[in-house]
DNA sequence: GCCGTTTTCGGCCCGACTGTTTTCAGTCG
């Protein structure tokens, strides 16, 4: 993998470049910025998309121009990049790591090292620990205590968060405000907004009047432990769990602009207002004004784009992977919503690890409106989530019968997650699964197989014909476990030639297929489930996270199996 | 250095907050 590794380098190149910079250069740096951006977001390898495509393939990456390419072609085949060891000479400091902390940008750490000889961290620590950083021009005694405070939040390896945890979060604080009478209209906005999988902070953004008394207030709140900063229309707090949120308070004719503004990824943002100023308005925060400076557009965000001739997109879209063109004809595909989901075929229940009745899980999906539920506890393999065995299996699939009986309005569809065996085989017997609704397969051991075993693995499994559903294809747990090897166009191929689904896992750990696989799967002929592999009642609400990264991906309800009714849901799986 | 509903040359988003300042540069999102 290069990525992260070039990712850097540009980085820092952009860095130093800025230190040097004459004013046309400062153009400069924002490309190698912006192209370090997208490397270091991408799953797929530019080193593969090198060997693969050369450097014109390299030039289609957004921000990727010929000289870009050109370094990585460098990079990948010397190890060395010869702009970035230039500069280096020139300026020895680990900006990469030292820019992390909260204040410094490559200009403050180059005088730290012009006056300090600071080039990384270990010596950051020790100026900072001797107090010889308050005396220097430019710096005082407040930025010594902020950089402090920053290696220590380095030091302990904070990143990015999993969405399932800072939404609740979020959620929880702006129920909290609503109650306070304090705050007329109120939305999350930034990448919680645009269910990103994880995210680095949260935005809320309130139209208030009280600005003053809404200040007072957050800091009042449980889940606040400090206040970074606070101004008049923007208070920035470091969270309990972790976290900092941003809050911004605009007046009530701003609020559709800002949460526009505050919305949409960076290069979103950025192609809007260019539309913006291409039909001679300007769009910020405060609202859409004509030449005059007149608002035309502010109190909704419809009325921005609408504004703008274009059409309005869930805001899981707005990462500038092709929506703003697209709008602008008003051709944005019609991507599922929750609503549009009927079933749920991935959950779990005592019988194995999961925590409730087959009965009580039917009984909250029904609440939820669901029309069906497929229960699909483990197999016998899964020996620490206590999977069963074909006899226990069995007795098992007759209480669901039972379960069935029991309740109306919901139907209770007899599955299971199977695993597939390190040779590809299904950890149950043929007669066990033909008593099934469906079957749900995925891996679960032997996770490190080189890459070729584990596709031929998974195309084994799917070559069987026992498998309707491929449960979460990567198994990976974000911010703990990487996915699994596996080349994903084979098995997007055999998927396709065997009529197997794959899954959406809604779980908010996994969240897998994420949206760039989705991407890449949609090219075949392939149908997708969303499911919560829910091990609780309350788990079932998961399916917000799966439904927001299908609309990542920018998939139709009618590439989605769960969307229909259960008949013709079974019927298209070849049940 | 990148990019293209005008443009292969000439643009490239822009406002808020802070610290250390005495009017603003640097940083951030």
């Amino acid at each position: 993998m290069y990525n992260s590794k070039i990712s850097e380098l540009l980085e820092e190149i952009a860095a130093m470049l800025e230190l040097d910079m004459q004013s046309e250069r400062r153009f400069e740096v924002l490309a190698y910025r912006k192209a370090a951006m997208t490397i270091g977001s991408m799953q797929q390898d530019v080193g593969d998309i090198y060997s693969k495509g050369g450097v014109a393939a390299l030039m289609e990456l957004p921000g990727v121009g010929k000289g870009i390419a050109g370094a990585i072609k460098e990079y990948v085949e010397t190890g060395h990049m010869a702009k970035y060891d230039d500069l280096k000479k020139r300026y020895p400091v680990d900006f990469n790591t030292l820019t992390k902390i909260p204040g410094l940008g490559a200009k403050r750490v180059f005088k730290l090292y012009s006056a300090l000889k600071i080039r990384d961290l270990a010596d950051l620590k020790k100026a900072v620990e001797s107090n010889r950083i308050r005396s220097l021009e430019g710096f005082g005694k407040k930025s010594e205590l902020e950089i402090a405070k920053g290696i220590a939040i380095l030091e302990s390896g904070h990143g990015r968060m999993v969405l399932g945890k800072a939404l609740p979060e979020a959620e929880a604080m702006v129920a909290k405000l609503r109650e306070s009478g304090l705050v007329g209209k109120i939305a999350i906005a930034g990448s919680a907004r645009r269910m990103r999988e994880t995210v680095g902070d949260l935005d809320i953004l309130i139209a208030s009047k009280y600005a003053d008394k809404v200040s007072k207030f957050i800091s009042s709140m449980p889940q606040v432990d400090s206040i970074v900063l606070s101004g008049p229309t923007k208070t920035t707090v470091r969270l309990r769990i972790g976290l900092n949120c941003d809050f911004r308070i605009v007046n009530d004719e701003s609020f559709g602009a800002a949460l526009q503004y505050f919305t949409g990824n960076k290069d979103h943002n950025v192609k809007v207002r260019q539309i913006a100023i291409g039909l001679g308005y300007k769009l910020n925060e405060y609202g859409l004004f004509d030449g005059r400076k007149r608002s035309v557009g502010g109190p909704e965000e419809e009325d921005i784009y609408a504004k703008l001739g274009m059409q309005m997109m869930d805001p899981e879209m707005r990462e500038d992977r092709g929506e703003v063109e697209l709008s602008l004809k008003h051709a944005i595909p019609k991507v599922v919503q929750t609503g549009d989901i009927k079933g749920d075929l991935h959950t779990h229940t005592k019988a194995t690890d999961g925590m409730n009745s087959v009965l009580e899980m039917a009984q909250y999906a029904k609440k939820l409106g669901r029309q069906y539920i497929g229960i699909s506890d483990h197999s016998k393999s899964e020996y620490q989530a206590h999977g069963l065995d074909d006899k226990k299996m069995l007795k098992h699939l007759a209480e669901i019968d039972r379960a069935n009986g029991l309740i109306e309005g919901i139907r209770i569809l007899k599955s299971s997650e199977i695993d597939i065996l390190k040779d590809g085989s299904l950890d149950l017997e043929r007669k066990t699964m033909e008593q099934m609704d469906y079957t749900l397969c995925s891996v679960h051991t032997s996770l490190n197989m080189p890459k070729e075993e584990m596709t031929k693995r998974v195309i084994t499994a799917m070559e069987s014909g026992y498998m309707s559903v491929f449960a979460h294809p990567t198994d990976r747990i974000i911010n703990q476990r990487r996915p699994i090897e596996m080349d994903l166009d084979r098995v997007f191929q055999a998927a396709q030639d065997n009529g197997v689904v794959l899954e959406i896992d809604a779980y908010p750990d996994r969240l897998d297929l994420n949206d760039e696989n989705i991407i890449k799967a949609m090219g075949y002929k392939i149908m997708f489930s969303v499911d919560t592999d829910a091990h609780r009642t309350d788990h079932l609400d998961f399916m917000k996270y799966g439904v927001s990264m299908a609309k990542r991906g920018w998939l139709t309800a009618g590439r989605i199996v769960n969307t229909m009714p259960v008949e013709k849901m079974l019927a298209q799986m070849g049940r």
